[in-house]
DNA sequence: CGCTATTTTGAGATGGCTCAAGCTATGTGG
DNA sequence: CCACATAGCTTGAGCCATCTCAAAATAGCG
């Protein structure tokens, strides 16, 4: 999109790109220049589950869907990339295989680097390293969260929240509400929310009728969100949060 | 326990403590040395969900279980951390808080680290850095595949799983089997499931039937490991792995 | 303008949950 | 050393959320 200085397109937004934060702009322009420019039409993957892993990427442009097939076949979707994001690939490290795989949802611009580069880099700039650190320590954290909402919710509950995640993450306001601004099949969202596609439908319908949502093919726009919130958070009513004990300190 | 050189208790065991491999002998004391030894009976937590994070830890004798507590009071256990492994602090990066509680589950020894510590260990050791982002994206590529077995397999298949990663952790052979060595109640097996203690009671009645398992109160013996193994990876017949394409590299 | 992918809806089956009741080790205080 | 208290475990019965499978309606796309 910009025209000048084009190695950098994305890398400047505000927001995205946490992973280059507090770093030198010198040491941000080594690591950029060190990787390379990846394109991926719709559709398109970036690598495969299974494979050996080379790169690890950040995603410039577009949004790519992470997914993870079962041995019988089953696909589970963990995570829609936006730009900005890291994905895939610090199973490059080691000469490791990669868990998932990564298509693209849209058309998408990356950048790689090779698994040599990211040790070099990692070393060079300490920063950097924490900073990928602190990403991981992120995505583990969300997983834990997410393992324990499919461990405990129903799923009407888990398909508000991962409605909610989109409207954070790819929501555009439009004049009637919010906008999820990516083509997703009732497919994709079961595959989001581990359920079937027939339950994602009927739920939605459902949403529909009560005037939370309103949902063409692939696309829904969220009305009301604080609907879906207070879906979310579970009618049973409202329980009192917790004392926040400390036992440790060194 | 120790009385000379008490500082490495456990540290120098072979196997245990990947976070610390390939770092020379300096480099490893320095990071043990600006640790705190730090004890906990069974019962006791090293710190709670919701705290404010100060310690990064590494265990050195005994079992903590990781534990999140859900906003309606249900308990999911997340990991069993055994000697050798890193837990909860990577939030003590930042200024977060606790995604989980860490309880010990028999009496316990590990070393603390704060965060400033952490971080500055980090800065002058990229070695250091780089193990910990190795660990980091094993345990986040664990949670994804946990993830994925809650969302497409059934409850048997998942509590042999549970089974089988507990005989792998904490196995110890006797004559008649391998026998999981921890405490553990039927809750306890429900809670890494993600289905209730009735149905963990069933299950095990069952396999116990079928000779499969053995079990007492809190203890659980694995007669013929074999078998978990074919539950785990589901009856329904054996289905061809898929082949391995490649379209990437940089 | 027909073809195909997506979505909706119905009907029936069922895995696992809930709740109630009783049982059994374990260990504790008398 | 026994008897009771308690935490842990087992089992049954009924229910319900969700899945499965079938069929038809719809909407893009080429």
């Amino acid at each position: 999109m910009t025209s000048d200085g084009p190695a950098l397109t994305g890398i400047e937004r505000p927001g995205g790109l946490r992973l280059f934060r507090s770093l030198e702009r010198v040491a941000r322009e080594e690591i950029v220049t060190a990787g390379t420019r990846v394109r991926r039409v719709r559709g398109q993957s970036f690598f495969r589950q299974g494979a050996v892993a080379h790169n690890f990427h950040v995603l410039l442009e577009g949004r790519v869907k992470l997914t993870q097939l079962t041995p019988e076949g089953q696909m589970v979707l963990l995570r829609l990339v936006v730009a900005g994001d890291a994905f895939g690939g610090v199973a490059a490290l080691g000469n490791r295989t990669y868990p998932v795989s990564a298509v693209a949802a849209e058309n998408c611009e990356a950048l790689a680097w090779g698994g040599r580069t990211v040790d070099r880099l990692l070393r060079r700039h300490p920063q950097f390293a924490i900073n990928l650190i602190e990403f991981l320590a992120d995505r583990l954290h969300d997983m834990q969260a997410r393992y324990e909402e499919l461990a405990t919710e129903q799923v009407e509950q888990r398909l508000a929240r991962v409605l909610l995640r989109l409207v954070g993450r790819t929501g555009r306001r439009v004049e009637s509400g919010v906008l999820v601004d990516v083509r997703l099949s009732r497919q994709d969202l079961a595959e989001m929310t581990g359920t079937t596609l027939f339950t994602v439908s009927r739920i939605l319908s459902r949403w529909q009728d009560a005037g939370v949502i309103q949902s063409k093919r692939q696309r829904i726009l969220v009305c009301h969100p604080h609907g879906l919130v207070s879906i979310a958070e579970a009618l049973p009513g409202p329980n009192g949060g917790g004392a926040v004990p400390s036992d440790d300190r060194h």
